[in-house]
DNA sequence: CGCGACGTTGATTTGCCTCAACGATTGTGG
DNA sequence: CCACAATCGTTGAGGCAAATCAACGTCGCG
């Protein structure tokens, strides 16, 4: 995907939830840096501190944390159209405990950290839109936490395939397992079962 | 509590995160309408529509949804200074699937959704305000899902000591397992062990 | 072709749940 | 002010859902 088509996609996602005119996106488009990732390629390893937001525009990220004992635990996936990040590490400046990396070959436009202030001054929409974005982020947490809360392995997945139709066909099978708070095992036999 | 010093808390509250002179304060007390609950009162009920933001200056509410088998699962603890209500209701204006109840004699301070978007364009400020607030309220929720997905049952309760210090002495331990995904037997047991 | 990544299946273990009983505390109405 | 009920936390016995450990087949890619 060329960068023209990614900046056109990110304008659309934007006007479609805030006013924001053709101008002050031309504007606003100075600060995006558009970045390619292959498959398994990292944007952000644990430790290092989170300095970009990142808008997906082609392909499909991860962010993930993984213990000591080597375990990962998917935090959320990031297909097009998505932002991803450590806002952790992003707000309070300090070493990210995420990783994020690609799933597919994908094509991101980033957004630093330090622009933002500039960005929401120059910009108040913005302010907006990232309290849309987080406020339905939120909504959305608060129900993966009861569905961790109240549901059965089988639950998880059915609930999960109707949230996200689409990841599935796209993701393998055991970071699914990983999202779901299940081993891979597990998830194998669940699904038997339907 | 008196209500001036139940505004005065919320006051003091606004200004430590965002810029807001005295005056815009005192204007924009008007949209707020206090509100006292004894103990066990419900601010919601699952299947209403949630129409206000609540924000607690004393005492001690929760959210909670209550599944089919009768169980009560705790979604947020909202003890002095937290904002408490159901977002998901609020932005979609569909019925509540949580309730919402005093654990404390409590007072609130209630802010209609009705009149949100007036105040975003009276008191622009505002805006940050709730995007800031929503972002804290993700970051933390996203920790919760990591430490449901990767902690035993001993371990989230002692990230629940670390991260709630207070709350523990003022809630009864079978609520604090709601909140945590454990029976109140479990929780017992785990204590017992520390 | 050969190797690593991935999903499946089986055997066994285990952490937490369920069911049941009981004592302590709180609070409420007569 | 007391008697009784409800709420709350604890403990024990037994069960079950999912984890662990291990082996194996398939696919895709270098």
């Amino acid at each position: 995907m060329e960068t023209t088509a990614a900046y056109h996609l990110l304008r659309t996602h934007l006007q479609a939830r805030v006013p924001l005119s053709d101008a002050d996106f031309a504007d606003f488009q100075q600060y995006l840096r558009p970045m390619l990732l292959s498959k398994r390629q990292h944007l952000l390893q644990a430790g290092e501190p989170c300095t970009h937001l990142a808008f997906v525009t082609q392909g499909c990220l991860r962010s993930y944390s993984l213990n000591a004992q080597g375990q990962e635990h998917t935090l959320q996936f990031a297909p097009e159209d998505w932002w991803v990040s450590d806002m952790y590490s992003l707000l309070t400046q300090q070493p990210s405990n995420l990783h994020i990396d690609a799933l597919e070959d994908s094509q991101v436009l980033l957004l630093a950290q330090a622009d933002m202030e500039t960005i929401y001054v120059r910009f108040p929409v913005f302010e907006r839109y990232f309290r849309l974005l987080m406020q339905s982020r939120f909504v959305a947490l608060q129900e993966r936490v009861n569905a961790a809360l109240s549901q059965t392995a089988g639950e998880k997945y059915q609930h999960f395939l109707r949230q996200y139709p689409g990841i599935v066909q796209r993701v393998p099978q055991h970071v699914i397992a990983s999202y779901l708070g299940l081993t891979p095992e597990s998830l194998s036999r669940v699904r038997r079962q339907l």
